[in-house]
DNA sequence: CGCGGTGATACCCGGCAGGTATGACAGGAC
DNA sequence: GTCCTGTCATACCTGCCGGGTATCACCGCG
């Protein structure tokens, strides 16, 4: 009577996010009049108006705006559910492999952190195996929450950490990454007024979930297109003082005094009850 | 071909739960040969053994433990998207009401800080309709998760916050709630350990999700009979600082100093959007 | 005024969810 | 041993509903 079905779920929200029937039910592989039916039946049976019909495509009631957030939490539970439970599926043998559990990793950020976790969890008796999955950082609340991925080493206030349970690792501060032979990599110190306004070097730009924020500086996708736009002296930088690994002998790193410091933390579904889990966070926190 | 149903995960939780085809049908209103049936298939879509079936009756395995909890979490974010759908879609008037918010408290706690709180965010402009619901402590985290309510007030260290987004309010301390007559009723502190070993005076026990902890002391269902049996000597109990409202005047209560602090905090789920959910959370982020 | 593009309707069909009847098997009472 | 009982699995049937195709109704636009 009441309980909606996740088919039912997984098509409104092709429909709310296509705001088109034709285009939702072609990427869902179907045709588009039982597509359309479906989402009547929806709307009768929650006794709602999701959509709003007008004869030149199609728009979000607010009722429908609240089932897309509320539908995609709940479609990304049942995947999770269903991976997670596969995974458990192989490690049914008592006194082998007590399951193996997958790390989200932002690519080249927390070797030194990373390394160190590793080896000392390896070292335990009984621990599982860790698969390291590198992701952007903007996937990595994603893949926790659909189940791809079971831990993450997350850093603020990059990462949210809302809904998730977490433990802070290591704290650091942050540096402006500066061509060797800019005037302002003689300074001792910086602020972030400093690099914000140098009208020669504008700052660098990382994607957030995949867009842009406007701004006069390059699009950066990845760390070594950044190193090289610095050492070409096209732009600057604001990155965590760990990264100081992977600068060129054409870059100079100086220490910001108002940047937020940034915390490494280990994150985790809040509802995990993983043995292999609490024992991969208990090293954590020894470290 | 891999996306698990609702219905299977209904059906998954009930037998898991009764350890029971038979009994597992009947809760869900159907035979018990589909049920078999919709098993093995789920059984064999994810590729996994759930259950163990040993001719007298059945066990979980690993994976069928995981998907226990897994799914029981899907099927709550689920049921909260239905309910949320539904009643965002009296509100679609814009002008009128921005949404209704339903807000779960312990009964009888933080009488005070509510008060304050509700009178302070009806003051607010453009503010929700607030429908307050009373429930037992153990009871809040599942109605946010399944969409029951929107927003609770919880108190650590009982709750546990773990999964949802929350801001501190209030701090207080706790005190022993004797008998006026009692000898330790004269002292002016009193430390855990001086109520724990009363011999004449049991320590007091509250259900923890429908059951008690064993213990020498009577089992308690509700305030009032908290009241009485402390009244007619035969328990004491361990309260909040603003319980002192609720005593009676055979009632004495006794700082304690070495109980942990109880905090009273604002809680909601972590992708939460609702404006008129963060004006709530504004408002009370003030008091 | 036709034409393209939208979502809705009408109708049909096949698969599958669900029911009933029954089987297979283990354990207990005697 | 032989019942009997309680369990889950199997066999088979049926009706519903999810999905497909064809078509309609409506609007905006050249």
């Amino acid at each position: 009577m009441d309980t909606l079905e996740t088919r039912e779920l997984r098509y409104f929200v092709a429909v709310a996010e296509e705001l088109h029937f034709g285009r939702a039910a072609e990427r869902l592989g179907m045709a588009q009049p039982p597509l359309s039916r479906a989402i009547q039946q929806l709307e009768r049976r929650l006794g709602v108006c999701l959509l709003e019909r007008n004869r030149r495509g199609v728009r979000l009631t607010g009722a429908g705006e609240v089932l897309l957030h509320e539908g995609r939490a709940a479609l990304d539970a049942t995947a999770a559910a269903a991976r997670r439970t596969r995974r458990a599926g192989g490690a049914d043998n008592p006194g082998g492999p007590r399951g193996r559990l997958v790390l989200a990793v932002k690519a080249a950020a927390s070797h030194e952190l990373l390394r160190k976790l590793l080896d000392a969890y390896a070292a335990e008796p009984g621990s599982a195996e860790i698969e390291v999955l590198p992701c952007g950082i903007c996937e990595q609340e994603e893949l926790l929450r659909d189940g791809r991925a079971d831990v993450a080493l997350m850093h603020t206030p990059w990462n949210s950490l809302a809904g998730f349970d977490s433990e802070a690792l290591t704290t650091e501060g942050q540096v402006a990454v500066l061509p060797a032979g800019h005037p302002l990599a003689a300074r001792a110190t910086l602020s972030l007024a400093d690099v914000r306004d140098v009208p020669d070097l504008p700052l660098a730009r990382w994607p957030t979930h995949g867009t842009y924020a406007p701004g006069p500086g390059p699009e950066i996708h990845n760390q070594t297109q950044l190193a090289q736009l610095i050492a070409l002296g096209r732009t600057v930088a604001v990155v965590p003082d760990s990264a100081r690994s992977w600068l060129w002998a054409e870059h100079t790193a100086v220490p910001l005094t108002d940047a937020p410091p940034v915390v490494t933390h280990i994150v985790w579904p809040a509802h995990s009850r993983s043995l292999a889990l609490a024992g991969l966070v208990r090293t954590a926190a020894r470290l």
